[in-house]
DNA sequence: AATCGTTTTAAACATTGTTTAAAACAAGTA
DNA sequence: TACTTGTTTTAAACAATGTTTAAAACGATT
């Protein structure tokens, strides 16, 4: 049996603070080991490296939060109130966790060339069902046709990039984190109104 | 005299390219001393840290690529010209230098305390006269009355995103390089498009 | 209480950013 | 030339990092 409850997972909850708090590579693992509460060379007895305890991390993260997103965008709403509800969820999700997003671009930036081996990313790929939902509605003249890369790229960027310039935008505007909450809380209309506008017909 | 033609700016050059490809903290100073043919101290001799450097490099390239943008914002062109030109040129700018908004996105990530103090930041503030122009045209009745906030930020994620996560983007669509700059290059007319659609007054 | 596999520990290792003190150099001065 | 002065370069050492190792401590089974 184990000697203390679970050093694995104090380790995991450690690492995974401090890894969103200030990046993987300006955590060292004597501050990890000593935030847990246990020996250095623990880290390496359960996870081999730290560089494995950053992927299992990362793959924990992203599916957790992705699952949910990727069931709406599976579903089978009207397209208007599926981006709504996309939208909606998708920004809780990060105001729930805001350092989310500047931590995944750290990622992808930091691990370019890892990108593809990282199999939790392919987890958030499935648009197949909501692709085919934007072609046929074009092709019944419901909404104008649209290059469905194009909008998925715009949705993900007006939701999230936000977030990624938090610092910036609070800072300019010398918001208080009261005020960017409010900020991002009104995204969550004006979002969605901006991208269904766009796929109006045109007048 | 120097013996060798320019030390300081070996440094810098090398520093640059390493830090834009591989990120501050993966970039190690013996690397830097490798590529620039120079003795390891002669970093720390020249910029006091390797923080120091970083701080200078990050400098000169927000510097350098915030100057143009800056000046279409303050010139006297018409509302839509205007966010036509900022987008073209911003966009252009990113595909010549596709690291640069994960490089930016990292460091707003690792150095959000000291962002206030990264005087480089703040040559991006400089919106007062578009903020003015919104305003205006919207009391005029010839747009829809829109937070300029909300704007710009929406403004910005569509710019910048896609260059964020083109790992992403070209891994998901099976993109070549070629193919992706051909996306990003329907994107600057598709974006101000997007955006002035936005601001007409609904019909 | 003896044994076995698991968990924990302290110590050492190579590599990182940084400092130091001496060497090498260029330019001016006698 | 020979000598001095200030700048630039060098090699070596430093503390802190991620990692490895071998031994100790432990819990469970016999």
């Amino acid at each position: 049996m184990a000697r203390s409850k679970n050093t694995e997972q104090k380790i995991f909850d450690a690492a995974t603070e401090l890894f969103l708090e200030k990046g993987v590579d300006r955590t060292s693992v004597r501050e990890i080991a000593s935030k847990a509460g246990i020996n250095l060379a623990l880290m390496n007895y359960y996870f081999r490296s730290k560089e494995n305890l950053f992927d299992a991390i990362f793959s924990m993260l992203v599916k957790k939060n992705s699952e949910e997103l990727i069931r709406i965008l599976n579903s089978d709403l009207g397209l208007f109130e599926k981006i709504r509800q996309y939208v909606h969820v998708y920004i809780d999700m990060l105001s729930d966790n805001p350092l989310l997003v500047s931590f995944v671009m750290a990622i992808l930036h930091r691990s370019r060339e890892r990108i593809t081996e990282m199999k939790a990313i392919s987890s958030l790929y499935s648009t197949d069902q909501f692709t085919k939902q934007i072609l046929e509605e074009g092709k019944k003249g419901n909404i104008r046709r649209t290059d469905t890369t194009h909008f998925f790229v715009d949705m993900l960027s007006l939701i999230a990039f936000p977030f990624a310039i938090k610092t910036l935008v609070m800072d300019k505007n010398s918001f208080s984190e009261e005020e960017f909450s409010e900020f991002i809380h009104e995204r969550k209309e004006r979002v969605p109104e901006m991208l269904i506008e766009s796929l109006k017909p045109r007048s």
